[in-house]
DNA sequence: AGCGGGACCTGTGGGC
DNA sequence: TGCCCACAGGTCCCGC
């Protein structure tokens, strides 16, 4: 499920493929898949990928159209969202649920098995007055171990929820998901279930310390594959054989060798280690 | 206001 | 063998 780092990875992967190229059609399988800007899909025809980039776990292409307005495609891959370039002429697969024609540089497909994944289409300039991108995090790699652990100290004051619903909150901190939040609290030796406001200056510093190593390692492995997820050039990720916890219910901790437990934190499947955190 | 939980989806896998 | 159901999970939305 693609997270930070596995969006991350399918941008790296997609760049190179689309970056530079001219749209020549856009075709929406389904509708629902495309959340707004459907006014503007005839903008894009004739315009230009000029970058292909991240924020969270949205993907974003930036188009020059044809008008010479600046507009941005924004994806959200929930689940089950992927990418692929195509061979110009390549029919739909079972789950596209949307085709950027690049003439012949092929066609960039998003599928979508679950169809929770959206796209929205707007103008460069309405970015920023739209509320789920004014209200994201910061991006958890592009800010110093101390200054992350200041900013979750600032945000978690207080706070009565656990630690586990507020690292999967958007609006703390940008880019994690089920998967790195557990393996960010194991890292850091601190229990899902705890409190957030509760937590001490020295277990957030030990937090986002853990956030940003899993992050780093996870996008170094190319991002973590459990089922679903593949990059823009069709390859698995490779960090889920280094999991301490996740998808291990029951195993034995790496570090302790105790019983994992499991059960449900924040509404999500949360795998943890009883005695290495507290 | 802040928080918890259901809805949205579809394929997989375990149990009977 | 085949059917049924629980489960996977990011975000939005609703109700407490």
């Amino acid at each position: 499920m693609p997270e930070l780092p596995e969006v991350e990875t399918i941008v790296r992967t997609l760049a190179p493929q689309v970056e530079g190229q001219r749209i020549t059609e856009v075709t929406v399988l389904m509708q629902r898949s495309l959340q707004s800007g459907n006014e503007l899909l005839s903008l894009l025809v004739g315009g230009v990928i000029t970058k292909a980039h991240r924020r969270a776990k949205l993907l974003l292409l930036d188009v020059c159209a044809a008008d010479g307005s600046d507009l941005v495609l924004a994806f959200h891959l929930k689940m089950t969202g992927r990418f692929f370039v195509h061979p110009p002429g390549t029919s739909p697969l079972k789950h596209t649920r949307l085709i950027v024609d690049l003439g012949p540089g092929g066609r960039l497909f998003f599928d979508d098995m679950r169809s929770f994944g959206w796209c929205r289409i707007m103008p460069a300039a309405l970015l920023n007055s739209w509320p789920f991108w004014a209200t994201l995090g910061p991006e958890p790699l592009e800010c110093g171990e101390s200054e992350l652990a200041e900013h979750l100290a600032r945000q978690l004051t207080g706070k009565k929820r656990n630690i586990k619903a507020c690292l999967l909150d958007q609006t703390i901190i940008a880019g994690i998901g089920n998967i790195y939040a557990d393996e960010g609290l194991f890292c850091a030796g601190i229990a899902p279930q705890r409190r957030a406001g509760d937590l001490q200056q020295v277990e957030l510093q030990a937090l986002a310390e853990a956030v940003q190593n899993i992050l780093s390692r996870a996008i170094q492995e190319c991002g973590s594959s459990i089922r679903d997820y593949r990059d823009a050039l069709g390859n698995a990720g490779a960090f889920q054989n280094s999991f301490g916890v996740y998808g291990r219910k029951g195993k034995s901790c790496h570090i302790c060798g105790s019983a994992l437990k499991d059960g449900r934190v924040a509404g999500r499947g949360t795998v943890w280690c009883p005695v290495c955190q507290q």
